[in-house]
DNA sequence: TGGAAAGGTATACGTCGTACACCTTGGAGA
DNA sequence: TCTCCAAGGTGTACGACGTATACCTTTCCA
């Protein structure tokens, strides 16, 4: 599997101009860069393809495996891994390369988190990010942790939950948004304005995703240094029950 | 808005019983609960209300609407705040309760994250999470790339992309597979495994999401207090385009 | 040269959201 | 008491979408 274009000994490459699963991943990911998720449809990716909808089966089996496959796509292009450095660049880097590639896919973040297994090119990444931690020394049990920690923010993304609505454009209604909003909200009001009551704050109306992003990632980055450094080890109680997989490999083996 | 039960002067209850967009959400929540989010269109609800679909768009615009109204519902539901106690306290009891109720609605996740505004009954919540840090002596700006850090913990999850897939149930299949993850994925397998190596780590095959749900809250508060109390401010450069609501308002009402 | 496999096509079905026109019911004002 | 009207429930139908199934076409190897 995953071996799109090995030709193989069986039959050559055809002559005739054709689809094959790549081609169909990467038109789908132009037309939702283009004209968003919501747009991508089997009937207007044919369309795009010159080819009817159906055609599209024979080379994905279902939408969710074309959504698979655009995810594959853009996941294989985060940067390898570069050995040199320690593990907090090794990581950070990685992560932020992860990141800039979504940027380029808006749509990513919301099929990313729609799937409900994970295909081999992105077990791939996860294996390489636990090994940034395990070949730093980190324990297993802080580096599990530290996955999990991550989160979503691993795939250089984190949903931005319930943005605040846009202001109005109407002035007036700006207004009468920002008076019913100062009484009510007051604190999101302050938080919101305070680029301009103090010379001393940086924020800004459009705030910087980018720094957000990274802010909470060194957050988090900081604190698994400050905590392999102290040999933390959780109090997490111990779960009794064996592992599964584990215990009938074990028996299996031997 | 939002003030669905009051009885208008212009018209009392009717004594024949009758849908109101509040019992549309909570069978919506029950059907949603029982039955997942996927099972969930207006035939099958309407069906559950005994009542053609069509009614129910008496009581909502659409479906997007009622899904808003679910989220209100169950927003609603989180601990209010408790004045008494430290910020840290009052931030990580608040949290934790709006986790406690998306663990009761797994679907929730998936519909907070697929909004695309805030309604009022959200804001109130962002508000007073905002507030707290305020009243705590934070920064403004410090306050808000805490409230960014939190990202979508502060709705009590996080979205656990790509769960590894469960492994299969046939033994001989199950050990296939660990050979061929064990070559593949050496670190994956290594962690997953961990129980069982080792007995000072306490990871299980079954890993405990409240735990690391909190292990991560955890480092973020810890890292939010430590800058805090260090004074910390962003060394970001300042955007210097002016805030356009503030502006505008301004002008207004001077 | 024949035939099978790969790849493209045509038609059609089921599910879903929901527009639109209609009917029913129960109180408020005459 | 009658009337009317608005709130709320109904019935039908349409368009978008994923995709099953049967079919046709091209290509190339035996």
């Amino acid at each position: 599997m995953y071996d799109v274009h090995v030709s193989t000994s069986k039959r050559a490459q055809p002559s005739r101009v054709t689809l094959n699963r790549e081609r169909v991943a990467l038109a789908a990911i132009a037309f939702a860069d283009e004209s968003g998720l919501d747009a991508l449809n089997m009937r207007n990716l044919a369309q795009q393809l010159n080819v009817v909808p159906m055609a599209l089966y024979k080379h994905v089996a279902n939408k969710e495996e074309l959504l698979d496959e655009m995810i594959n796509s853009i996941v294989s292009e985060i940067d390898p891994l570069d050995a040199n450095g320690d593990w907090k660049h090794s990581l950070r880097h990685r992560i932020l390369s992860a990141r800039r590639i979504l940027l380029r896919h808006p749509w990513a973040p919301r099929v990313i988190e729609s799937r409900n297994s994970a295909s081999p090119v992105v077990l791939d990444y996860m294996d390489s990010l636990i090994g940034i931690f395990l070949n730093a020394g980190f324990s297993l049990d802080l580096t599990h942790h530290a996955m999990h920690a991550l989160g979503s923010r691993m795939w250089g993304f984190i949903q931005e939950v319930f943005p605040t609505p846009a202001p109005p454009s109407d002035p007036d209604q700006m207004v009468a948004m920002f008076a019913e909003w100062s009484v009510r909200y007051p604190n999101i009001i302050e938080m919101a304005t305070a680029a301009n009551h103090s010379d001393e704050s940086t924020i800004s109306q459009s705030c910087d995703d980018q720094f957000e992003f990274e802010f909470a990632l060194d957050l988090l980055i900081d604190g698994f240094e400050r905590l392999h450094k102290s040999g933390w080890k959780s109090l997490h109680t111990k779960n009794e029950k064996t592992a599964p997989l584990e215990s009938v490999v074990r028996r299996k083996l031997k």
